[in-house]
Formats: C-alpha cells, sequence, structure tokens
RNA sequence: GCGCCUGUAGCUCAGUUGGAUAGAGCAACGGCCUUCUAAGCCGUGGGUCGCGCGUUCGAAUCGCGCCAGACGCACCA
C-alpha cells in the first residue's frame, strides 16, 4: 500500500479528511452551520499520543456550544482512510491519529527514492526574497559580531533556498562618506609616520593595527611616491587603495567562513542621481520639509518618534537619505521580500528606514529587519573584553584561527536571533561531547564507517529494501526523525529561524547514536542488515543536507 | 524618560500563530566497551517558567503593570 506522499503530503491528506468530515458534519446539521476553524495538525508529545493529533475539537467547542469531546466523535465518526489504523479522543478533547505502520515505511521509501531532492522543497510560485547581510563598513577586519550576522544570514540564505523560496544575497558596501574619509587620513596619518613625521591622528580614525599594515604595505610596493604630493591628492589614493584592500580582506574572510554573496552592492553608485531621485520622489508627495536649511523627511506621519534630515543645510546628503535610495532601490529591483539583518545596537534605525519605505509608497511590512542581539567572548570562564573604538577587539579571523569555521559557525546559529549569545571559546575549541559540533560530525562519521565496513564484508543495501523490518524503537524514532525534515524545513525557513535546522540536526544525530548502540548492522540476518544500511544511509543523507544549510562540513572521519 | 530584546533546572539554552505530565546539553550521581568509531549509549536526581493582576475550558506562550539585565535614542555610519 501507497499513499504516495512524503510526510508533508501525508498531513495536507489527513487535513483535508479532517476538513471534509467537518464539513459533512456541518451539511447533515450535526455541527451548526459558519466558519471552520483553522485546522491545526500537529505531532504530539509523545509517541503513545499517536501520530498525529488536533484541537479542533476544542478549537470550535464554543462556536459550536457543544462538548469537544462531543464533537471529536461526531468527527472521528466521519474519518476513514486506508492509511489510517485507528483514532482515539484524549485528554479535554484531543483527536490522535494513529497511522499503519505501513505509512511509515511508504515514506522512507519515498525518502530514499529522492536521493538528493528530498534535501529540498519543490520550488515555490513567490516573488524573490533578498537577503542583505553583514554589510560591515570597509574599514577594518570583521569581528565577532559580524560573525554571527555572517553565519545566521548564510545559513538563512541557504535555509530559504532549501525550502524552496526564490533567494538573492547581497552586501551593500558601504564605500561613501565619512567613514572611508576616516579610512583615508587614518592611512595617511599611519604613511607618514613610517616616515618620520609626526601627525596629529584623525579624531574619528582608525587605531587597528590593520591600517598599520595597510600603509606598510603600501611602503613596500610604492615606497614614498606618495610622500611629497599634496595631501588631498594622497588622500584620494590612499582612499581608493585602503577600500579595495579592505574589501578584499572582507571576502577573503568571509570565504573563509564559508560565506558567498550573489550581488556586492556599491553605495558610491547611489550618488548623486539615485538619492536625488529618491529624495525627488518624497518631496513629490509631500513627505519632505525645509527647516534650518536642511530637508527633512516626514517620518513621524509614518510611526517614527521624531522627523529625520535626509539633505544637510551644506547640502550633503545624510547617511539615511543614501539607505533610502538604497532601500528604494531594492524594491525596485522586483524583490517581494526584503531581508536586512542587522545588529542590535541598530534597532533604533528600523523605524526610520520602513517610515521612509512607507512614504516613498512601498509596503513596510515587505521589509523586514532581523535583529541579532550581541556576542560576548567566554574564555577560561571570563568575559572577553571588546572595544571597538580602540579597535582593540577579536576578529573573526582570530576566532576562526582559534576554534575553526564548523565550530564558530554552529556556536553562532544554535541560538535563537534574539537571544544574547554566549560565546564560549573552550567549549566551541573542545573536541569532546560537550562540543554539540562534534557530536553531530561524529555521527556522521561514524555511518560513514559503517559503510566502509559493510563494503569490506560485502553487505549492500540492495535496490528494494525490506523497510518493514526495522521495528526497534530507535529504528522507528530515527525514521520519524527522518521523516520530519521536510517539516522542519518548511517551518524554519518560515521562521526566518535557521537555529531550529542547528536544533533538528543535533537531534537526528542523537536519535541516530541511540539507534546505533542498540542496533547492529553487520552480524545479522541479510535482509535486515541491508534495511539497517539503507535506515542510516539516509540519516546520513539528512545530516549532510542539514549541516550544508548550516555551512559545517560533514567529514567522514574523526 | 522613550524604544527594542531578554528573564524557563546549579550553568548555557529550546519550547512563545494558547493545548496533554514544561524539554535538551553541560555539571552531579549510578551503570554500559572480546563485535560496525566510548568524540557514544542507558538510568537517577534537579523547576514558584522574574513578580503581580487579567483574558480563556486551558497561559511559559496573549494583555496590562512592576522588577532585573543588555542594546539604542545624531544634520555619525
Amino acid at each position: 500500500m501507497s499513499i504516495g506522499g512524503s510526510f508533508l503530503e501525508i498531513k495536507e491528506i489527513l487535513m483535508q479528511a479532517i476538513q471534509d468530515a467537518a464539513e459533512k458534519a456541518m451539511a447533515e446539521d450535526v455541527f451548526p452551520a459558519g466558519e471552520l476553524p483553522e485546522i491545526v495538525l500537529e505531532v504530539p508529545p509523545k509517541k503513545e499520543l499517536g501520530d498525529f493529533a488536533t484541537n479542533f475539537a476544542m478549537q470550535s467547542a464554543r462556536a459550536f456550544h457543544m462538548n469537544p469531546r462531543k464533537i471529536a466523535e461526531v468527527l472521528t465518526e466521519r474519518i476513514h482512510g486506508s492509511w489510517l489504523d485507528h483514532i482515539q479522543i484524549a485528554g479535554p478533547g484531543f483527536i490522535n491519529f494513529y497511522l499503519k505502520a505501513d505509512v511509515l515505511y511508504d515514506t522512507l521509501a519515498q525518502a530514499m527514492a529522492q536521493g538528493s531532492a528530498y534535501g529540498k522543497l519543490p520550488l515555490k510560485d513567490v516573488p524573490k526574497i533578498q537577503v542583505e547581510y553583514v554589510s560591515a563598513n570597509p574599514t577594518g577586519p570583521l569581528h565577532v559580531g559580524h560573525g554571527r550576522g555572517a553565519a545566521t544570514g548564510s545559513a538563512l540564505v541557504n535555509l530559504l533556498r532549501a525550502a524552496g523560496y526564490p533567494v538573492e544575497s547581497e552586501y551593500y558596501i558601504n564605500d561613501a562618506g565619512n567613514q572611508i574619509d576616516n579610512l583615508a587620513a587614518s592611512v595617511n596619518a599611519r604613511y607618514l609616520e613610517k616616515f618620520g613625521q609626526t601627525v596629529a591622528f584623525p579624531e574619528n580614525g582608525y587605531h587597528g593595527d590593520d591600517i598599520i599594515d595597510t600603509a606598510a604595505r603600501i611602503i613596500r610596493k610604492d615606497g614614498d611616491k606618495y610622500l611629497h604630493m599634496e595631501e588631498k591628492e594622497r588622500l584620494t589614493i590612499f582612499r581608493e587603495l585602503a577600500l579595495k584592500e579592505k574589501l578584499a580582506a572582507l571576502k577573503e574572510d568571509l570565504a573563509a567562513f564559508n560565506v558567498h554573496y550573489d550581488v556586492w552592492f556599491s553605495e558610491r553608485t547611489l550618488h548623486p542621481d539615485a538619492v536625488r531621485e529618491a529624495v525627488e520622489v518624497l518631496q513629490k508627495n509631500g513627505n519632505i520639509y525645509e527647516k534650518d536649511g536642511a530637508l527633512w523627511l516626514k517620518s513621524t506621519a509614518y510611526g517614527d518618534d521624531k522627523d529625520r534630515v535626509v539633505i544637510r543645510e551644506n547640502g550633503v546628503p545624510t547617511y539615511l537619505a543614501a539607505d533610502i535610495a538604497y532601500h528604494r532601490n531594492k524594491f525596485e529591483r522586483g524583490f517581494g521580500t526584503v531581508i536586512n539583518i542587522w545588529g542590535a545596537d541598530h534597532h533604533g534605525y528600523v523605524c526610520r528606514v520602513k517610515a521612509a519605505m512607507a512614504a516613498l509608497g512601498y509596503n513596510p511590512d515587505h521589509l523586514k529587519v532581523l535583529l541579532l542581539q550581541m556576542v560576548s567572548l567566554y574564555r577560561g570562564g571570563e568575559l572577553v573584553k571588546m572595544s571597538k573604538r580602540t579597535g582593540d577587539s577579536v576578529t573573526l579571523a582570530e576566532l576562526i584561527d582559534e576554534v575553526g569555521t564548523d565550530a564558530a559557525r554552529y556556536f553562532f546559529i544554535m541560538r535563537s536571533l534574539d537571544s544574547q549569545l554566549d560565546f564560549d571559546l573552550d567549549l566551541a575549541k573542545s573536541q569532546s561531547n560537550e562540543n554539540p559540533v562534534y557530536y553531530i560530525q561524529y555521527a556522521h562519521a561514524r555511518i560513514c564507517s559503517i559503510f566502509r565496513q559493510a563494503a569490506e564484508t560485502g553487505l549492500e543495501v540492495g535496490p528494494v529494501p525490506q523497510l518493514s523490518l526495522l521495528t526497534d524503537a530507535t529504528e522507528i524514532a530515527l525514521i520519524k526523525k527522518i521523516e520530519a525534515y521536510p517539516e522542519e524545513l518548511e517551518r524554519a525557513a518560515a521562521d526566518y529561524a535557521p537555529q531550529r535546522i542547528a536544533r533538528y540536526v543535533y537531534d537526528l544525530a542523537s536519535t541516530f547514536h541511540s539507534f546505533y548502540s542498540q542496533c547492529r548492522i553487520m552480524g545479522v540476518d541479510q535482509p535486515l542488515a541491508a534495511a539497517r544500511l539503507a535506515l542510516v544511509g539516509e540519516t546520513r543523507e539528512v545530516i549532510r543536507y542539514a549541516l550544508a544549510i548550516l555551512g559545517v562540513s560533514a567529514p567522514d572521519k574523526m
């Protein structure tokens, strides 16, 4: 028997059956006519409570003016299906569905037959989603806070893609404005210092050692070539040299962290035309006024605390003006949803950008700003102090050097975005059972080892493994966990919650480890051995899919 | 003062479109290696879900008010 579908499809069928039954009862005047509540189907907290459960009877009790258990009875009498073993009414009115065991095995067989397609959901016919993340100023190295953004952002992109959403990732390069002038002035000061000149370091300059390195590299390459030219000219040259170098360093750091972008968007391309146009549109639709010589956006009309300057008294646009032009550009490019991942320290900025989008006539709800809470590093139980101002902070490159990309990514992703992250460096480094990354990778390596052993003894999965031989509680648990993957993908993507995948793959590894200690593969009857080999093979596939979303490697050996 | 996030076991955290006896890891304690990786498994103990009031058949989850911590309140980016 096959009901021909994935776990998600079975769920659909069951939900439809509930709805049909409810409508039938309505047509028979057993239920009063009216709106049906939304049908929610969930996996019960304990396996004794069945494969699926719905709270339909309790939800509709008030509207129907009926006892929930009576509603449940009426409903269950009208639900039939060859895939259904039995139905039970439990507790205050839960309806628990117990599926025939064949459904479990058929679903697993379907998953196996799909091959790598099981790692993805079908492409959804929705407008493209853009995810912009990190977008750190190219004025210095990335630090650990950016690391969280980088890991979370790239995992979110992978997740949305796996869940069938069309996605494009983007990095916004802040290569215009004051901070780039400060970068040039800082390099200039370091450059002159190298030639023994005493210069006042720029007030808002960058103090990091990387600036000294940049100056040193310039000298190594071009010597004193820039020493005797006019400062203005030298600054212009240094601005470009430093920017190019910083950008290359950024890309290198990110690539080493398994982070890659579809689009690198330069702020400069917005100046001056796009910025002017955006302001003109706002002027035309009456959302701009002049005061004290500056142009102000009437953002309070769209929920902001105060109005914001877009063009300064001196005629120079503010950062907000460029950001308005940038976000306008995003929507003009046709994205249906625009996701920004920002550090929580920028949360005050959300309201004004959304207000600006509303003022431009876009739906501000189509701009989703995900705020990442701050990261604290702990070493030896002590908080590692960080100071951005003095440039004395732990860089992403140093972190990767210390704990590795896999551990760093997993630790950044495993917490919800809203939670402040305590990053325990010692734990991330430890190659022990305390470290969740190793626990998961170990499961994968173990399975690979099993396959190596199986190959030696000549054991193969074969074309049609008898999956119904898998009846141990740990086997059933593992099958169910594998079959939960598509729904897990769906929910994680819908919630923009890559941490759900981190948790899922941990649970999957845990379920596998339990199975492994309970059931042998080599040394049991051949059909059972083949079925078990098929099961662990599929487990390995799903571990790979999930780790790939997280950007964490799946080693064959440990 | 205003805004935003957080507060769940000794520690780090899940669970928050309201559902069944609130979960996991670590730490503590007790078991399991002559057989596929013990970087593993099994078990035990551990909770006023920050506090109070409310909505509801039902609240960790929703509302209001407190308390505590973090972050932010620029013609900086």
